[in-house]
DNA sequence: GTTAATTGCGAACAGTGTTCGCGTTTAACT
DNA sequence: AGTTAAACGCGAACACTGTTCGCAATTAAC
């Protein structure tokens, strides 16, 4: 029952490891954003060069996904408690707040199926949650693949929302006239909207409506 | 009132065109993917080099944005009547099948805030829909962005799904016991969900619970 | 005919992920 | 103790990428 040994027989000790690794792939994605994290610079801030990496890892998307998978590790699952809805929209609460402290994260969990240790505890902990549900299988399984997508794409969202730079190109077209009610709309704009709100809001409602909430507790 | 021509004075005559290069540029992704568009394929396509395309685009960035803009042409959003959650059902399943045609599209929409006339359309067509509404400004505004960011986010898990490859790692991990719920879920798995009809059930549900459907007609 | 603006684009630059091959290190097996 | 074989470190190179520069060619206006 030995962890994962086929053999550790003969070579040198390595120098590195795969978790000091991902572990400044994420520093510096956190700090300089994910475009920065080239194996180049990942392995120089290791004091070598890239080819050394790769005794490590496959490849830059395999980094990539162990990079998503280091961070699922910030879950708390233990915090969740309710019912059903309640626990998956603290999940998702929770997974708002890690995707806001590493703005990297959404791009990559929505484009990749990640299926490492943290990732799958993450499946394995939303169908717990519906364990009691009348859902189907694959109901069950959409839902919470859904719950990370919503939960990343209004993210992304957010991120555009604070870059968000007014071209005056934009303006020019605006004043146009093609876009009345754009333009009408964006005129009527008093105060810049509760996200945290709209959020929560709508995970659960879209929690809601899949029939999450019929056999409540 | 002449459209955009501050001075159409001297210089030879362009032999090549934007609206021909982006349209290259979105027959090469339809047929071998968003990351067999590179500037040098889309130039070499037109018998030239790479250089000559930044007469045309600003830059590479650009020219993804301008390939989501022709794509958006593809609405037809005179087909869109009924109700206000009819509209927005009907543009979103439009989008649906525009992201089908076109699979690069999504992760574009998801990353950048994309500005040009026909996602401007867009925009303008879903407010349209939501003018009778008793919706503030702001909700209007996050309501249709959050409608094309939820057909992406959708339209990416079809495409996981799609190529979804069973890793033997992934399958050991399961039978180490460390994934009831998952491993139970899986094996009770029939039939592989109406993707289409969770699709529009989402969508709907979602609609309603921001309240589109509050004053309904 | 001169001038000035615009286009075409080869060449080069700085960067990327990835592979190869060789030297070195280590442990196991004679 | 000597041999063998597996694993590690990593410089050098490869095939790409987007982008810039500079200059020749073209065209229209003065």
């Amino acid at each position: 029952m030995a962890k994962k040994s086929p053999q550790k027989t003969t070579g040198p000790k390595p120098r590195y490891s795969r978790e000091k690794i991902v572990e400044l792939a994420v520093d510096l994605a956190d700090a300089q954003g994910i475009e920065a994290v080239s194996l180049r610079a990942v392995a120089s801030s290791l004091g070598t060069g890239p080819a050394s990496l790769y005794r490590y890892v496959k490849s830059y998307d395999q980094l990539t996904e162990l990079m998503v998978d280091r961070i699922s590790a910030e879950y708390d699952f233990d915090a969740c408690t309710g019912s059903a809805i309640e626990q998956l929209v603290n999940i998702a609460h929770q997974g708002r707040g890690i995707m806001r402290r590493h703005p990297w994260v959404p791009l990559i969990v929505l484009q990749k199926q990640v299926m490492t240790h943290n990732s799958m505890a993450y499946l394995e902990r939303g169908l717990l949650a519906l364990a009691d549900t009348e859902l189907s299988a694959a109901v069950k399984l959409h839902t919470i693949a859904m719950l990370n997508s919503l939960t990343a794409a209004f993210a992304l969202n957010d991120q555009k929302q604070d870059e968000q730079q007014e071209a005056s190109a934009v303006n020019e077209a605006l004043q146009t006239g093609a876009y009345p009610q754009l333009l009408r709309t964006l005129s009527e704009l008093k105060q810049p909207l509760d996200r945290d709100d709209a959020f929560e809001q709508g995970i659960r409602t879209y929690l809601h409506g899949i029939g999450v909430g019929v056999g409540k507790y």
